[in-house]
DNA sequence: AGCACGCCGACT
DNA sequence: GTCGGCGTGCTC
């Protein structure tokens, strides 16, 4: 007997073994073994068992070693996941296999509980019309074919606790639930809600920084096929689910659902989109800001849409939304209307959040005067000041990696005065404590959230409880509305990001404004302030007028525009190599390859990275539907020459 | 990814 | 003279 095996390396290829006599009856597909692998013994997963030996002449077989599992620790949607994860975004394949399964052999399945209790605490209290609609619409499409529905409307709702609601049922019916959040902050904030319905042996907290054990505890009852309700970020999604009938994605709109950072990368959105199918089971999108890749999906009649417009009880205001100038009398970053605001918050002892916009722009240099940004003169990103022993004091494009001098005009009022500005919420902090030096401060953004002792965690519970005067965040904080009791909120550097190379900044930037407007209609007399430079850099109508799918519609009419998706599909091609003209050939390489199947090229666009003897640049490719996979598979098996290396991202969301 | 082999520079 | 740098090649 032979068989194929996979390894836990970047390899996108199988190995052929020979079975000893003894390991016959174990060895099957999907179960892991450990096998010589090169020099040495190495873990494994068989793909495929065979009678006859398929290994190319000349090579002499080895024989598998052990054999780890008794049965396959994933279901038989591993290798269909496997496959579609490799055509809709490349990579290795086992890379991918050992991101669905644990490659320690160590790493065993513990048995499955004999008996689970399930109690579950349903809080009374009188649904909405649409909320009633909602559930019958769901429950309905649950028995016929899979059919994805998109659960949209402003906050406080109630779009959550429908969903909420629809998992108590299948749970009620011994099924398993799978409820995804953007990121842990979103994790802790929204499981002690699941724990207290659901019970808190029944309810599972994953994400990817948990403890090994109890990543075996969680990924063994779910593989076990166990009753529970899932509360996950994106990696949740990987998991071995048995009887998954219930997916839901919450605040789909987020950007955090696409991984990229490490392989295997893949969307939240399309992998949920398959396995539900394969599942059967009902996939939910519930969100006030969706994308507009899921809005497209909604008007090609995909996905199906439930509106939520009506607000529940006690929560139907309409916030105050106020433009200024950043440029204030007293403050460099705080204009005075804002000042005067955070005072009277202040007295009324009510928390006001404030948003830093600063997303790697912390060194931008800006115009004293009318507070315009100095933009990079080829391709208009904003630039950033470094001040190298090499270079000296300089400002240097980190899209294009062009450079200028200090002596900037601004192009606004032709003025020469910009000045550096080291953004960030440490100096927000500085700045507030001159004017509020009893006020409670505190800083929300992924620093302080980094050590469990920060005060980012004490920024997080402040925003629920109210016990904190002003809390400064990063974009971070916007995500993490949930529940907060404020009754101010800034955004301080609004139109900063719109222009970098990104071009779903505008969307982003949208749903960050709807969510705070969103968060801040559910009190009275919330309020609004956003500090813009350039108030024509976004299109604030339908931010005022509440009105997040008019937003979403316009600027869908610019993407069609300009060609982008979601009317056509991306694909980044990262090339790195020390010598320029390697560089310059492998670039070549690629552009011919991908010619026949692209309508478009960008690029190549250099990458600026101060300390590097590396040369980098990106090519992007714009493709229609049809296309589509093809491209993929041709970038992805794409071999460079010894001293380069390239990455393949597919629908990119980072652009540098 | 690991791991080994191999060919050049600065040390006992 | 050799220790060790990392460039290159291979894994059934």
């Amino acid at each position: 007997m032979y068989c194929k095996v996979v390894f836990d390396v970047p390899l996108d290829r199988d190995f052929d073994y020979a079975v000893p006599a003894e390991l016959e009856n174990k060895i099957m597909p999907g179960v892991r073994v450990t096998a010589p692998f090169g020099r040495v013994l190495t873990g494994g997963m068989v793909t495929s068992v065979s009678e006859i030996c398929t290994a190319p002449k000349g090579v002499t077989l080895k024989e598998i070693a052990s054999v780890v599992d008794k049965r396959p620790l994933f279901g038989s949607d591993l290798f269909p996941l496997m496959r579609f994860m490799k055509a809709q975004w490349g990579g290795p394949i086992g890379q991918i296999l050992f991101s669905l399964v644990p490659p320690q052999p160590y790493f065993k399945l513990d048995n499955a509980p004999t008996s689970v209790h399930i109690d579950i605490k349903t809080p009374s209290m009188r649904l909405t019309p649409c909320q009633e609609t909602a559930l019958q619409t769901v429950r309905a499409f649950a028995a016929y074919e899979f059919h994805p529905v998109l659960l949209n409307g402003p906050s406080y709702t109630g779009k959550t606790e429908t969903v909420l609601r629809l998992a108590g049922e299948v749970l009620a019916g011994y099924g398993q639930v799978l409820i995804t959040v953007p990121d842990i902050a979103a994790a802790r904030q929204f499981i002690s809600e699941a724990e207290e319905r659901f019970g808190a042996d029944n309810v599972f907290c994953w994400h990817s920084r948990m403890l090994l054990s109890k990543k075996k505890k969680y990924f063994s009852a779910v593989s076990n096929g166990l009753p529970c309700v899932v509360i996950a970020t994106r990696s949740g999604a990987l998991l071995p689910f048995k009887n998954l009938r219930l997916a839901a994605v919450l605040d789909e709109g987020d950007d955090n659902y696409k991984q990229e950072e490490n392989k295997p990368y893949y969307h939240l959105r399309e992998l949920l989109m398959f396995r539900a199918k394969m599942h059967g089971a009902v996939l939910l999108f519930v969100s006030a800001t969706p994308s507009l890749e899921l809005l497209q999906k909604v008007h090609r009649q995909e996905v199906a849409q439930l509106s939520f417009t009506q607000a529940v009880p006690g929560h139907a205001f309409t916030p105050q939304i106020k433009l200024t100038d950043k440029k204030g009398e007293k403050s460099r970053f705080l204009s005075d209307f804002l000042l005067a605001q955070l005072t009277e918050n202040l007295q009324r002892k009510e928390t006001s959040l404030l948003i830093l916009n600063r997303r790697g722009y912390s060194n931008a240099y800006y115009c004293l005067n009318c507070g315009a940004y100095a933009k990079c003169k080829k391709c208009g990103a904003i630039l950033a000041r470094e001040n190298t022993p090499e270079h000296g004091d300089r400002l240097v494009c980190k899209k294009c990696g062009h450079t200028e001098t200090l002596q900037q005009e601004c192009p606004h009022c032709h003025n020469l005065i910009f000045k550096s500005r080291g953004g960030g919420t440490q100096k927000v902090v500085t700045e507030l404590a001159k004017f509020f030096p009893k006020a409670h401060l505190l800083r929300l953004d992924s620093d302080t959230l980094k050590t469990k002792a920060g005060q980012g965690f004490e920024a997080l519970n402040a925003l629920k409880s109210g016990r904190a005067d002003i809390i400064v965040g990063t974009r971070l904080a916007s995500g993490a509305l949930r529940g907060a009791k404020i009754t101010l909120a800034a955004v301080l550097d609004a139109e900063l990001e719109l222009d970098g190379p990104d071009f779903r900044a505008s969307e982003k930037y949208g749903q960050m404004l709807f969510a705070l407007r969103g968060h801040l209609s559910g009190v009275s007399d919330g309020r609004l302030i956003i500090q813009a430079a350039d108030k024509e850099a976004y299109d604030y109508e339908h931010l005022f007028a509440g009105d997040y799918n008019a937003a979403a519609q316009s600027e869908l009419a610019l993407r069609e525009s300009f060609a982008y998706p979601p009317y056509v599909h991306l694909a980044k091609m990262l090339i790195k190599a020390k010598d320029a003209d390697v560089l310059a050939a492998e670039t070549a390489r690629i552009k011919r390859l991908a010619a026949p199947l692209v309508c478009q090229t960008l690029g190549p666009v250099w990458c600026a990275k101060k300390t590097d003897v590396l040369k980098k640049q990106y090519l992007l490719f714009k493709t229609d539907e049809a296309r589509w996979l093809e491209l993929v598979a041709a970038l992805d098996s794409f071999v460079p020459v010894k001293k380069a290396s390239v990455k393949l991202s597919a629908d990119p969301y980072d652009f540098y």
